[in-house]
DNA sequence: GGGATCGGGTTGACGTGTCAATCCTGTAAC
DNA sequence: GTTACAGGATTGACACGTCAACCCGATCCC
């Protein structure tokens, strides 16, 4: 899997090759997010929290394991619940069963949003990502991706 | 260049390779920072900057050439150079031939923070990066980024 | 019972980025 | 001249993330 150690040096060539990715990559994240925000009026983030509530049974999660399904810290889900609160796309009520926990509820309003948002956000990563590469390509970053996953020890993403 | 138009709806499979694919690169990205931040006490951000100016003839540069250079906008750069020169690592004095230009000059300190920065920021890249990928791997992710970039109306990227 | 502690969640301070408004100085228009 | 406008840069308001501190109800322990 890891490959033998090779000088600890960057090559040149090296150097360009991650920076051609990471900046890459950041651009792409910038142009989805200019599209969702421009086309849905939310950001990813937003986005992300709708579409897992959307997923979840009662449309309604633990906070707890709402972070822990987006993979944020506490602090940041709690800041953005609250900043999503005030525009009305989530609730939150405390936990009937578990006196500790909140309750995070998709509004009708949120549920409504998403389903106006999801359309065009997957059109876009279609146009800005899908239909750069061949489906060879594809199967490259899928490769590629995977390699780097395991070497920083993530999961594996189904 | 760009492939015949294919059908707009994304596949599972698709969608599962954009996330694997964006969550890396911001996993890789945060790692970095974390192992700057940790190892030099900057950010990328930061090192950024610091970069430049170590490249340029008398470690100064016009405000606006340096925005240009690392693909800044305006405001985001004089925020953050006012960080760094209340840390002392630039200064910022008024243009000798153009009293409307800003020159930004590298300190000592900061030449001295990019200094003892840089090794351990480019052997973090290789273990990081390039350590995890095979050399046709690599080449792999040379020509992916390269479609995309093209895609994306980037610079060819050096 | 009265702490110690723990898990779940919130809060505040701070650094950061974006956008729009502003400022400042030189130059063109009249 | 003064009004208009230009380029270069700064500022302020706001959204966002992170970190550390905190709050609060349970539970353990003695």
């Amino acid at each position: 899997m890891a490959q033998e150690p090779r000088r600890a040096r960057l090559t040149r060539e090296e150097l360009r090759i991650w920076r051609n990715y990471i900046e890459t990559a950041e651009a792409l994240r910038a142009r989805l997010e200019g599209r969702l925000q421009s086309e849905s009026a939310m950001s990813s983030a937003d986005y992300r929290v709708l579409l897992t509530l959307s997923e979840a049974e009662r449309k309604t999660l633990r906070s707890s394991r709402l972070a822990e399904l987006i993979g944020w810290q506490r602090s940041r889900l709690s800041h953005h619940l609250g900043r999503m609160e005030k525009r009305g796309l989530i609730r939150r009520t405390t936990c009937a069963d578990d006196p500790h926990g909140v309750e995070v509820v998709l509004t009708d309003l949120g549920a409504e949003r998403f389903r106006h948002g999801s359309v065009p956000h997957l059109r876009a990563v279609h146009e800005l990502f899908v239909d750069a590469l061949t489906p060879e390509q594809l199967v490259q970053v899928d490769d590629v991706t995977a390699a780097l996953r395991r070497h920083l020890d993530l999961d594996p993403g189904r």
